[in-house]
DNA sequence: TAAAATTAAATTGTATACAATCAATATACA
DNA sequence: TGTATATTGATTGTATACAATTTAATTTTA
């Protein structure tokens, strides 16, 4: 690739990647909308149902968030009435997370959802699913790099 | 696929995407804190790099970003010295923004850095280059059905 | 075991994102 | 021509992201 090609904005993965992220976030958005949920406490919630009473902090690690952004965010989903936050008694540092019966009940009005916006993409599921393992491997090996670097 | 691993999180194709953008834009970021540049605004100079005098409304479309997020961001770079903003004289609606001398000389200063950035990741280029392949389809077949969404 | 180091959240400050609205300008067309 | 419509940026308000710092609790260690 030549000087002038490998600083094109097209040739940049991190800019797919950027783009195509915000581009599929905006595809959830009306159906979250109906719901009074953002992407990121939607994720968040996805976590919980699979996971329920679990740390802020795996929290985070799970969805690589740190509590500068988990700490508001959760305040939110406890004042509309979907978690509730309560001290680790084992261990005061960590706040505990745990779903209410109604944040438990939400998780079937979702159920649809990604399908739904899977189909927009008129991609075939084979595809999507290969791109997903891709990325993957990337974050996975990123992870990896970063934690190796405190050394 | 069954019903309850459809909501997993690591099925998900979107959360793939949403943390996989915001891991490699962290890879950039100890690079542009030397040139006191955010990513958004290393990636908008990467367009105005390859286009100069562009008008604001192009740049959005080009970035996939409105002026709610562009003005403050153009308003920074222009504060930097990087940039200036112009009314269009032939359409005053319309503002053109173009790169100082400073801005322009900053380019050779970022030439190496996405090499940088993709030596961390440790995929082979082949690799990279069809991932940002897959990412460009996936991002264009939904802005078309978006448009053709405002039937 | 008391001081030092570590850990987990919360807080603070800066910079996006983006929907919704507004204001200025330009265009269409009756 | 004169007005309705459309376009472009700017503004406002809400919600992330994330680095850096602070606070409180726990663990390590001299």
């Amino acid at each position: 690739m030549s000087r002038n090609d490998r600083l094109r904005l097209d040739n940049q993965l991190c800019f797919a990647l950027y783009a195509c992220a915000r581009e599929v976030t905006k595809l959830y958005r009306p159906f979250l909308d109906e719901l009074g949920l953002t992407y990121t406490q939607y994720v968040t919630m996805l976590v919980l149902w699979e996971t329920d009473e679990i740390p802020v902090k795996t929290l985070g690690q799970r969805l690589h968030l740190d509590s500068g952004t988990l700490t508001p965010l959760l305040k939110k989903l406890q004042a509309a009435g979907l978690i509730i936050r309560e001290r680790n008694a084992a261990d005061e540092r960590s706040v505990i997370v745990r779903l209410t019966e109604q944040g438990r009940a939400l998780e079937s009005l979702v159920l649809e959802i990604p399908d739904k916006v899977l189909c927009q993409t008129s991609l075939p599921l084979e595809e999507l699913s290969l791109l997903r393992e891709q990325l993957h491997k990337l974050t996975e090996t990123i992870h990896q790099s970063e934690y190796s670097n405190l050394d």
